[in-house]
RNA sequence: GCUCCCAUCGUCUAGCCCGGUCUAGGACACCGCCUUUUCACGGCGGGAACAGGGGUUCGAAUCCCCUUGGGAGUACCA
């Protein structure tokens, strides 16, 4: 049997972060077992459902690398695969079930229903109840209501016995029978209701593993007793440990970015991404901590899942990016921090070999691409920034004389380009004919020469500095 | 309230199923030292956890029970 798994979110926002890890989690196993990834887009909610973010959710999938075989967009041999265009198939099992007793048109208007869980509430009892007056019902009789137009919905009748499944993460799970009460299955609009519809596709789409968040858990009951009634063979189900923010509280947009879009507008590698997300809640069988989806292979397994809720660290986040923007070639820094330059920045207008110098100097001292966008200013900023190891620095006697001689050198016409080996000459010189040494030579001249006492390896940044800004900065002294 | 789930450093976790090899390992963050005549990178080191209580056992982080704490669900949302 082939392995087949589904990611089902519904468009009401922007793919958020838990969905994308439980999206990666269902497309890793399918990917180790050899099997297919499908999406289905649960659009049941007409309210809230857009297809504008369908469309958004897909982009972020496909820019955190992950991709279906079976959806929306590309078809697939079990389709539709929106909700919405499958409302017949509900209709038409909603009805079955009816038929066989095992759901039935309820009338109940929302006045008696209310009050019937305001009893139910003043007993002390569960909220939910089972709607006796139309539990048992004459089918001719309901349809003639039915053709003179009075409201219904179509609720399931519940078996109002234990159930009990085997979790691939939480192991044995039991309910007891009086968890829920006879949910509805078919709204009064006559669309269905998630529980009933995520059934259907599941077995209609031969679903073989559902692998989604614990919030979830408690609806599996619902769900059995749908299975069981239309039977259908019941897949595996893996419920995955929920992501908390500081709070300890689900995650939610309350605790800042959440959604996958915001990270891509804010230029974080998805492979970072979805390396920590990959991480959170789930071990790698090696330990090993920084990889990406094609190293993990067919290492991924449902077997290493943490049961506990896992929180989300935007620092850690930032650890993983930094690791995979070292992973980079330069030449695919230098493309990426091209494409995301600002319209006027100055790093696009420069030469590729001076753009892989700097990339090269600077790459190891950022987390995020944009701070690399950020060091240009190091090479070009004219100005004494104003810090005690500065002042320090300037008050050293043979700084002015560090400077003089510099100037003078700078001022030569025939200079034209700065290079790492007329810096080491001019380092020599100093040495040499001023006889100035240590510390001194070294911070006064990086004082003098980049306007502060720290930064990368001064040898190089000369090399990428224009003399035109080395002179202005030792203008500023005089 | 009721139902379900969970419980190892501040955080993510390994170990738990199949008790001894665990004076509990790794990673993030933090601190220190080395390296670098700067900063960073890197290297080395440090502090930091088995929620509590009972069992079972020669022996428990690991198995059982209770308590406490936390989370989720309880819809004509998904």
């Amino acid at each position: 049997m082939t392995v087949r798994v589904r990611f089902a979110p519904s468009p009401t926002g922007y793919l958020h972060i838990g969905g994308a890890r439980t999206a990666l989690y269902s497309y890793l196993f399918a990917r180790a077992q050899g099997g297919k990834f499908i999406l289905r887009i649960e659009d049941t909610d007409l309210e809230r459902s857009k297809r504008e973010y369908e469309l958004a959710q897909i982009e972020d999938l496909k820019w955190v690398g992950i991709t279906y075989d079976e959806g929306p967009d590309c078809g697939g041999p079990y389709g539709p695969y929106r909700q919405s265009e499958r409302f017949d198939i509900y209709q038409k099992y909603a009805w079955q079930l009816v038929e066989a007793s095992m759901a039935y048109p309820c009338f109940l208007t929302e006045d008696e229903l209310a009050a019937l869980t305001a009893q139910a509430e003043a007993e002390k009892k569960s909220p939910h109840v089972y709607h006796d007056k139309y539990r048992s019902f004459d089918l001719t009789e309901a349809r003639k209501k039915i053709a003179a137009g009075e409201p219904y919905v179509i609720r399931f009748k519940n078996p109002q016995k234990p159930y009990h499944f085997k979790d691939l993460v939480r192991g044995d799970v039991h309910f007891k029978e009086d968890m829920v009460g006879d949910f509805v299955i078919i709204r009064a609009n006559g669309l269905p209701v998630y529980n009933f519809c995520c059934v259907i596709d599941d077995v209609e789409m031969k679903i073989t593993h559902v692998i989604r968040a614990e919030e979830h858990l408690n609806n599996t009951v619902r769900q059995l007793m749908i299975y069981e009634a239309i039977k259908a063979p019941i897949p595996e189900f893996a419920h995955v440990s929920l992501l908390i923010g500081e709070d300890r509280q689900k995650l939610s947009k309350r605790h800042g970015a959440t959604s996958v879009s915001q990270y891509r507008e804010e230029n974080y590698l998805p492979e970072a991404l979805i390396n920590y997300l990959c991480l959170l809640g789930w071990s790698h069988p090696d330990e090993t901590d920084i990889f990406s989806i094609d190293e993990l292979g067919s290492k991924f397994d449902l077997t290493r899942f943490s049961k506990s809720p896992a929180l989300y660290d935007i620092q850690k986040l930032k650890f993983f990016n930094e690791q995979h923007l070292r992973r980079l070639p330069t030449s695919v820094l230098r493309e990426k921090l091209i494409a995301i330059a600002p319209t006027d920045h100055r790093f696009p207008e420069q030469t590729p070999e001076w753009q892989d110098k700097f990339i090269e100097l600077y790459k190891d001292k950022i987390q995020l691409l944009p701070e690399l966008l950020e060091k240009t200013d190091e090479v070009f900023r004219v100005e004494m920034l104003d810090e005690p190891e500065f002042q320090e620095a300037m008050s050293w006697e043979t700084t002015p004389q560090i400077r003089e001689f510099l100037k003078k050198k700078l001022d030569d016409p025939k200079l034209e380009v700065m290079t790492e080996d007329l810096y080491t000459q001019w380092m020599d010189a100093l040495k040499n004919e001023l006889k100035i040494k240590g510390k001194p030579l070294f911070m006064g001249s990086r004082a003098v020469l980049t306007g502060v006492t720290h930064g990368p390896d001064l040898k190089i940044l000369m090399a990428l500095t224009p003399i035109s800004v080395l002179k202005e900065r030792l203008a500023l002294f005089s």
